[in-house]
DNA sequence: TGCTATTTTGTAAGCGCTTACAGCAATTTT
DNA sequence: AAAATTGCTGTAAGCGCTTACAAAATAGCA
């Protein structure tokens, strides 16, 4: 693959000269060549309303000419105050978390903050390693994905008076700040519209082990609790655990569909599996939702144009990174911001779901 | 959706105490406490080889008692290195940029680097704002995706000594560095692939302005070449410019079977068109590839999944993630690193393209 | 016009860290 | 045994910037 053997004056240089490189231009030089001093200077760039209009138009062309620009480190060394924000996700594969992503980088930029990103991979202990690593970086809030944490994460952010707030899920009685949707209710929302269809066989394909992932436990219990309302129960045969991937989703189905009585509603707590499950279905000549219902959990871009198109959960991902952004932003600069905020997860109702096939 | 009217107890106190809080532990306390000079404190941190096991327990003993951080903003200051690279790339929505930018930021994870991502969203002027704003933010390399960029941009990045690679693209005469492939090659090898099937009437569905994006046009060009190459042509009513999505790809798809003499083979610029495509075929009653036949470019996970199988160029997103980090991490630490580096682009050979349909 | 209130500017002290250089003790060499 | 190394450690000078505080300039007012 890689291109091999490349002759040497292809090399870069060893560019020694890297110590010895040109000092570069610093506030000082701009004051100087300007004539006023270095407050003046610094003035000028932090605090313009406070310089005259002469000096300020001096310093203007002095910056210009000498091309400055002002050394974040600096800066920060000084004030205390990076500008950055540090958000921890599982990972970049999962379609939402890149908007929640995105979205947040984006309302960030418009306040001339940037973000490190950093990644759990869905294991608590990596996740606070990331954060800690953030934290000596000099991140002045942090994102991270879900209420649980590794222990003593918490108070390792107070103590060091970071700022957080927990994204991907709400719970109202949460001591720390939290932006996002209630994972139990969308989920058992999501159970009643197919109960309400008139499935008794109900099974569940999730993501990640859920002793790790408060999101998915959460879901698992939504469906349980929507189940038992209706006096049915979800036997632990019909949860099947997968990583993430279309191919786990197809997996899963194909093993539901071995059991004594499959399913007539296989729920999913991430779009993934369903395509999985839908595109199986289309492998093993099952009709969608005639024979089997699907739904999904995301409503991922290609869940509508799929055919059967998915009823799903929709996650506001974008919304979220929003508001995570809002939150902290308003947090720093001293605004009085809500803790917690609970968003609403709609079921985007499509035709993978239907009443189950009459079995007279 | 918002939860808004919160209570006032619920509001985040305004914490006023923001300035007067506790100073943070610096690398005099840690000296203080272990009696041995600040010199000592830091070369524990920086070059623990240096410092005499006795002093290094005493040191090591006083940073864990109290809970000490370096901070990264001084360091950067003496040092002039931030550890961090900038990374912009045209969008997160793009599958491949994610993983992309996941697979460089874990490969950066290792040697302690961390990485600013910025968004260009396709537009040269944005994309040089982004790399402006790394520069001042103190990177110490940048990538960027693409040979072209704003005019005078290399020759800033140049004049700051801020080395950078360009990836996504491959260009054997390139001045600056890149870490990618040919994606003229990559769209010749694929018309080459469908024309020898026996095609004559082809299109393409390619993404974004060509004219802001020279992987397009690479891309454009190199089917092109390989029409040119049968004594074919491409008429520009064959070539459909769309935005990034699956519903342009339906719409671009429909498109090309409005024409007087529809296209058998659609050659898409990306996975989403032929996706779209694909999709557009089942709601019309066309059978791929009996009666058109459709290819893709980045070899999304579903295109393996779906039905048919997506015939796709596949692009080596992570390899260009972890070569692009690999070389400036060689470069910044002053090692010989390979300027231009090609990698393979092939072809993932599916169901979606076969002969056209005979006509006699 | 003289005096005070206000605005603008400058001086200089660090922010927390690294590192050149000097000092000193323990070895090693002659 | 004196001289020359070698190995650690400490002193102190900044890195580039912001910001109290003081000083100067300007405006306001009687």
């Amino acid at each position: 693959m890689v291109d091999d053997g490349v002759p040497l004056e292809e090399l870069d240089e060893l560019n020694e000269d890297r110590q010895s490189s040109v000092r570069r231009t610093t506030l000082a030089d701009v004051a100087r060549v300007a004539e006023v001093s270095t407050a003046t200077a610094s003035r000028f760039f932090s605090s313009p309303e406070a310089v005259s209009p002469a000096l300020k138009a001096r310093v203007d062309a002095a910056a210009h000419e000498l091309r400055y620009i002002p050394d974040a480190s600096a800066r920060a060394l000084v004030t205390g105050r990076t500008n950055t924000l540090g958000f921890v996700i599982p990972t970049l594969d999962v379609a939402p978390f890149a908007s929640g992503i995105q979205s947040f980088q984006f309302h960030l930029a418009e306040a001339d903050y940037t973000s490190l990103t950093a990644y759990s991979n869905y294991d608590m202990a990596e996740e606070a390693r990331q954060v800690r690593a953030l934290v000596a970086r000099g991140v002045d809030g942090i994102v991270m994905v879900g209420m649980e944490h590794e222990d003593g994460l918490n108070e390792f952010l107070t103590e060091f008076e970071i700022p957080f707030v927990n994204i991907w899920a709400y719970d109202p009685n949460s001591k720390y700040p939290c932006v996002g949707f209630d994972n139990l209710e969308a989920m058992r929302r999501m159970g009643r519209y197919v109960l309400d269809m008139g499935h008794r066989d109900v099974a569940l394909i999730i993501g990640g082990l859920s002793d790790e992932n408060d999101r998915s436990r959460e879901r698992i219990k939504g469906l349980q609790k929507a189940m038992s309302e209706r006096g049915l129960s979800l036997p632990s045969d019909r949860i099947i655990e997968k990583k993430y991937g279309i191919t786990e989703g197809r997996d899963a189905f194909r093993q539901l569909m071995a059991l004594a009585t499959p399913p007539t509603a296989v729920i999913c707590g991430s779009d993934v599996y369903a395509i999985g499950a839908i595109l199986e279905c289309e492998r093993m000549g099952i009709q969608v939702p005639e024979d089997v219902s699907v739904s999904g959990f995301d409503d991922l871009e290609i869940s509508r144009h799929l055919n059967p198109s998915l009823t799903a959960v929709n996650v506001p991902a974008n919304e979220m990174g929003r508001l995570a952004a809002e939150y902290l932003l308003a947090h720093l600069s001293g605004q009085p911001a809500a803790m917690r905020i609970e968003l609403d997860c709609v079921l985007s109702l499509r035709n993978s779901v239907a009443p189950p096939p009459d079995r007279t």
